[in-house]
DNA sequence: ATGAAAGCGCTAACAC
DNA sequence: GTGTTAGCGCTTTCAT
């Protein structure tokens, strides 16, 4: 049909107000949907915007709304399927109210994030979703609180920031993954973690600045102080932020002769590479080393054996901290909420007896 | 600090110019970088606005200008981590060019794909990334087009839209892939794919709307008879769209006394699902089946035996097709091209000589 | 029920 | 170099 060039200026609503000769704010009524129109008039006005192809500039409209209808989300990384999901949650959930989500990466680099939450910002996002990369420097999420902004955060709290938080039971989830392998007759387990360090080594807790980190090592070393085992902390590894810090890790840790007989990965990406290294090693899961990981990642399913894991709802996390968030720009004023969603250990074929003991 | 309310009214050039005592636009001159102006000026003009904490409305900004500094993205599944690199790859690629990504889920729904147009290009998106979820109907990216916005697509090509493509080669990478299948002796091939079908058997290409789809089965059906197969398209199902779907058809194609000897999936969200069936089902890769699968998700390494996948770069495909983007949203005039990233095959456990055969 | 006009925050001509 | 002015496309009083 048409073949003309490329539109260059868009139809506006003075163009369909002229098309249906009627005034520009008329048109603007029925375009935008508010006002009183008779119906012969939303008629003609209608015709004029089919006719003319008419596409709101949603850009003009949030200008004078001051809303833009869009969430803006930063992660720490995408590639995570924890956060793949989480995000598809907070995607499901604010499309069905009538948002959409701009998506950002912070690659859990704090300055990343920081530009990541000025561009957000700066596209008037209608509030924000954030997954804070540390609890340290909170300066850019005041200001988001600060602007007017609704501020929600998802997976990690921050004690010095009183909003809207959804996480997971971590402390208690790193506990009973724990006992499961104390119980189970572990003395010397290690904890791998990827908070960002330059060292792999674990001092103590006033290193670790990002909550859910924290509080997975203080289950994990309260879990090991339960059952009687003294310095858990030696075997507490930070700083597997990527598959070769997690092999180096793994592989110092394999090392010696004195090695954990068992393993607790805080993620599937560090679990994944772990048990890599462990195969290429000729090491058996669970005979020579048992292991567990947080979130049910589609791999640990199908691996031989198949891996026990602590069971994160990644969805439910980011469709609750959404309908938090939703809330409050809808304008609800009331205290914030900081909300626990509970994780469940999908028990599998990865724990067994530690092979000392054979 | 400041601990007052939260800001009603956001600090706009004309307070910042007030207090720097200038006119707008000079204010506006050194916020916006543009222009000339005086270095002490300048000094006074930066220094009220940081006084005021001033930040820049991109919306405003992008009235005017006409330019958002978003680019567009319709993907069919997020949660598919062939995607999820992909979106990196534009992420990255985008960022690294100074524009931000709005990203949305077709689900590979077109009616959603059509929505998510719709909303991207009433936000004047700088342009547009998509994934077509199907070919016959493409309105609403000839609209695209016709908006004057530059359109790229990912992964799939269409016949009847000729913009920037860039795609993986499909046809031959399923031929290759079949190929390794015959060669070992397979007679009794699946073709396993994500199309969505009400029926799960296959008649003819004429069915197919998806080109990335079509030009896969049409390669191993090539290849097949390359092999002298004969009606090789017995064993294709199409409609793998949910791992339920996926089970349904992997039940089926199992439980005759004539079920193929081999499998070939479209892609490893089918293919993790199929493997689960097969091992139900008591029967091992390769001795009883043999699988190969498109997409090198990380699972495919940490099964006994790992599989043999078609490697795509995904992140590659992904930022090829953003810089084509950004050149063209640079405003470079030229035809638009048509880029097929290789594959590569990375062999591995998965395949062995067909049952029967023993 | 409809219209006229102002204004959102910014950039872009055009003067001076 | 700096200021004045006029929009961008929409919503929103305020009249009529």
């Amino acid at each position: 049909m048409n073949n003309s060039t490329p539109t260059i200026r868009s139809v506006t609503v003075a163009d369909v107000a002229r098309e249906a000769r009627v005034s520009k704010a008329t048109a603007a009524r029925v375009l935008g949907g508010y006002g009183v129109v008779s119906d012969k008039v939303r008629g003609d006005v209608l015709a004029a915007a089919k006719a003319l192809d008419y596409r709101p500039n949603e850009l003009a409209r949030s200008m004078t709304t001051g809303k833009s209808g869009i969430i803006g989300v930063v992660v720490g990384d995408i590639e995570n399927s924890f956060f793949s999901f989480a995000v598809r949650g907070i995607s499901d959930t604010a499309r069905a109210a009538g948002f959409n989500v701009i998506l950002a990466n912070s690659g859990e680099q704090i300055e990343a994030e920081k530009a990541a939450v000025r561009v957000l910002i700066g596209k008037r996002v209608d509030g924000l979703i954030v997954t804070p990369s540390e609890s340290r420097d909170v300066s850019h999420l005041r200001d988001i609180h600060r602007s007017g902004r609704p501020l929600a955060l998802l997976d990690r709290a921050l004690p010095d920031l009183d909003v809207d938080t959804v996480t997971v039971d971590d402390r208690d989830a790193a506990m009973r993954a724990t006992r499961i392998l104390t119980d189970t007759g572990h003395r010397d387990i290690a904890y791998v973690t990827a908070v960002d360090f330059s060292e792999h080594e674990y001092r103590d807790l006033e290193q670790i600045y990002t909550s859910s980190v924290r509080e997975r090592i203080e289950g994990f070393l309260a879990a090991c102080r339960d059952a009687g085992i003294v310095t858990p902390e030696r075997f507490v590894r930070l700083g597997a932020t990527k598959p070769e810090e997690t092999r180096a890790i793994t592989d110092k840790l394999l090392s010696t002769p004195e090695r954990p007989t068992a393993i607790l990965a805080s993620d599937s990406l560090i679990a994944i590479e772990m048990f890599k290294v462990i195969r290429e090693r000729g090491l058996r899961v669970p005979e020579d080393i048992s292991l567990i990981t947080f979130h049910d990642a589609d791999w640990t399913s199908v691996t031989s054996p198949p891996i026990t894991v602590v069971d994160q709802p990644a969805y439910m996390l980011g469709k609750v901290v959404t309908e938090l968030l939703l809330r409050r720009i809808e304008g609800k004023v009331r205290p914030p909420e900081r909300v626990i969603v509970p994780t469940s250990i999908i028990q599998r074929g990865s724990v067994g007896p530690p092979f000392r003991e054979k």
